[in-house]
DNA sequence: CCTATTCGGAAATGGTCGTTCCCAAATAGG
DNA sequence: CCTATTTGGGAACGACCATTTCCGAATAGG
């Protein structure tokens, strides 16, 4: 339904001979690691097996293609995490779990390739509005799910009351972004696995 | 004696009809709301009031402009900040101040500028080299000082002994750098204040 | 004053960009 | 089986990019 989910079958004409979400995949690498501007129609055509006709049949312009790879990005990332805060069992821990995460997410080779929600927002925000949305939205979502964390660990015993939860919320999130910025020259695992440790004196 | 301090008087030759800091800090503008590569030359020559060709003759191409307005804008922002931090009496109220610092810049006009180390960490650092080492240059700094002053509260009794100091830095270092992200979209004033009281949990 | 040297600035240059066009190939419906 | 429709893919297109060239103007040294 989305714009990269299950292919609603077309009533007539040559079917589509590659996938649209691993031709994404590979362009969520490019755009991450290059940014949307230094990313180009080659570049892409390249990366995604895709000749630039075809690519252009599959998306109105270049700016679509980096739309649907942000989404698909924030969705395989989403889903991804969600994935690991239903291993927590308290509000504390489903939060430790987040923050590890992207702890995890901004070292090595994934670290380096930067993550395409801040590069979005460093290259993007000021001057396009269709991209300054989606970062609003990956945060404000972002938030609320810390939020809502925050509460089910004020909730479960795991975190104390007087913290006010939309701060931290924020100020965690600022922590993870940071990270994330880090890891585009590199993060050392040890110092990163401290710094999750760190981060969780912000629930005290 | 750096890229653009006094200039050295040239020997012989029509002289300079504009001053190079202040074209660099028109750049700086342009280069952190449009980022490197969105900015072109033209954009660049309306910004910074020069004509391709004595913009050439100044620089030995668009990126060694970009490298030039990158030292500055670190030279300029850092003499604010150490202006800032020696305001302070305590170790701690100078890491108050320097958090404080970045909340402030992470807000209104030059919040969604954005900080051009990040833009360049963002969209070059794993392209090229010489913004990458400048990067690294520019958070291996950063590090230092709040260390320094971690240390500095130790000594002073404003800051508990037990924290370990480069965790702690590193720690501050991602939330100051998380705000600018944030920055890029917009930050609520109220809230960054409020962030920065959240931040010197860290602390304790 | 004359010459060497540098700057200012507009025009020219070659390359690459995003995008479109075109035609052969592959499907669905009648 | 024929037609309408869509894709694949390469060639073609105009626009804009970073950079160079060129020449008049302005300075310093001899």
């Amino acid at each position: 339904m989305s714009t990269a989910s299950a292919t609603a079958a077309p009533r007539a004409g040559r079917p589509r001979e590659f996938n649209l979400d691993a031709a994404l995949d590979r362009a969520i690498v490019l755009f991450s690691e290059r940014g949307y501007h230094a990313a180009s129609i080659s570049d892409l055509t390249e990366a995604m097996g895709v000749a630039a006709g075809s690519l252009y049949k599959a998306f109105k312009d270049k700016k679509a293609i980096f739309l649907a790879s942000f989404d698909r990005y924030k969705q395989v990332r989403m889903e991804l995490l969600e994935a690991e805060i239903a291993q927590g069992r308290t509000g504390r821990d489903k939060l430790h779990r987040t923050v590890a995460f992207y702890a995890q997410a901004a070292q090595g080779e994934m670290g380096r390739r930067g993550c395409l929600v801040i590069g979005t927002a460093s290259e993007l925000a000021i001057n396009d509005p269709d991209a300054a949305e989606r970062v609003c939205r990956s945060h404000a979502r972002s938030e609320a799910r810390l939020v809502e964390l925050l509460r089910e660990g004020q909730a479960d015993g795991s975190i104390r009351t007087h913290i006010e939860p939309l701060v931290t919320a924020k100020t965690l999130l600022c922590l993870m972004h940071g990270m994330r910025v880090m890891g585009k020259t590199g993060l050392d695992p040890g110092q990163a696995d401290k710094m999750v440790g760190a981060a969780m004196k912000l629930l005290d």
